[in-house]
DNA sequence: CTCCGATCATCAAGGCTTTGACTATCTCGC
DNA sequence: GCGAGATAGTCAAAGCCTTGATGATCGGAG
């Protein structure tokens, strides 16, 4: 039985919250809240102690490491191509840009062939700077990973990818 | 074998970025890569599905959905629990009160018995607004739970929750 | 009783995100 | 060829987040 309120703390809450709302006997699925409930707080706290213990150190934003990490693997793209495959919208590319141009990571240039378009590419810099925060990245996704059994990881990869292709993710997927 | 750069897109992006990583042959992990890349990847396309279908269209944003939500489970709190148990900082929490207030749906008040503190309760209105807003919450977790078996939501869960008592995750357990 | 360190909330600066508007440019049908 | 509609990038407004400083209050040591 959950704790009272005094005593929660961000973990146990989670429970105290399924059972409180459950106790309501309305129309909703306990499984599916926590579910969504533990995703989020997981993601949360990789997200918060991958960039404050990699990437800020190393003056990089977590968005900011996305963006130098496509460019890195797929080469010079343009702005658009850029938010598509990091998942951002064409204005938050924009507005990173700035600051990664502004700290010298990466170059804005008119694109060949479409004067509409902005062709974005690594500097010399930048390529250091993301190959140097990749190494530190993955070590640290490691340490995560190793939570779990190599059998573990797989599973979870593969029930993550299930959702990822639900019927939920529909409009996700389109986002452009 | 993955795509050319040309024709990638948000989900083949994945498999590009493993391929291209290892082949440089240096310490990495391609699976614990995997892992993180997808799970940040369904977390944001949950975020955004049920913020833009669920929350927007409310007027309340994901954040301050999940202030009123624990304001709503664990009645009046100070502003430092709130805080705790939504995982947010007490800053965070603070400017996000602001908004809460201006629209009527959390209140202020000082705390009886410590002049520093804060209690923070909601408003009528904010428990109307928490009540349908969540309903319509849950409808969608459980949309995104659909995509897996009843057996395979609780395996998903059991993982997350290894993952989150890992040894990665101490510091973000230590957070307040 | 008083002082000093701890704690609470808030502010300030800087960064990221979203939506919607705007400009420049491209492309296709006629 | 040319005009209409689509598309690329950017800007603006509003909101949320972080860290670090600030001011008020608490609580215990002496």
């Amino acid at each position: 039985m959950p704790d009272s309120p005094e005593q929660l703390d961000y973990v146990s809450f989670v429970d105290y919250a399924i059972d409180r709302v459950t106790a309501g006997g309305a129309a909703v699925d306990p499984v599916a809240m926590r579910l969504v409930l533990t995703l989020h707080r997981v993601t949360s706290a990789l997200v918060y102690d991958v960039e404050s213990g990699v990437h800020r150190p190393r003056g990089l934003s977590w968005p900011g490491f996305r963006v130098l990490f496509v460019l890195w693997l797929a080469g010079p793209l343009e702005a658009k191509r850029v938010a598509e495959l990091s998942g951002m919208s064409r204005a938050a590319v924009s507005a990173l840009v700035n600051t990664l141009e502004r700290d010298g990571l990466v170059s804005r240039s008119r694109a060949e062939h479409d004067g509409r378009a902005v062709t974005l590419a690594l500097t010399p810099g930048g390529i250091e700077s993301i190959t140097d925060a990749y190494l530190a990245h993955n070590a640290r996704e490691q340490v995560w990973a190793s939570a779990l059994t190599g059998p573990e990881q797989r599973t979870l990869i593969g029930l993550l990818q299930k959702l990822m292709d639900g019927p939920a993710a529909e409009s996700a997927r389109r986002r452009t």
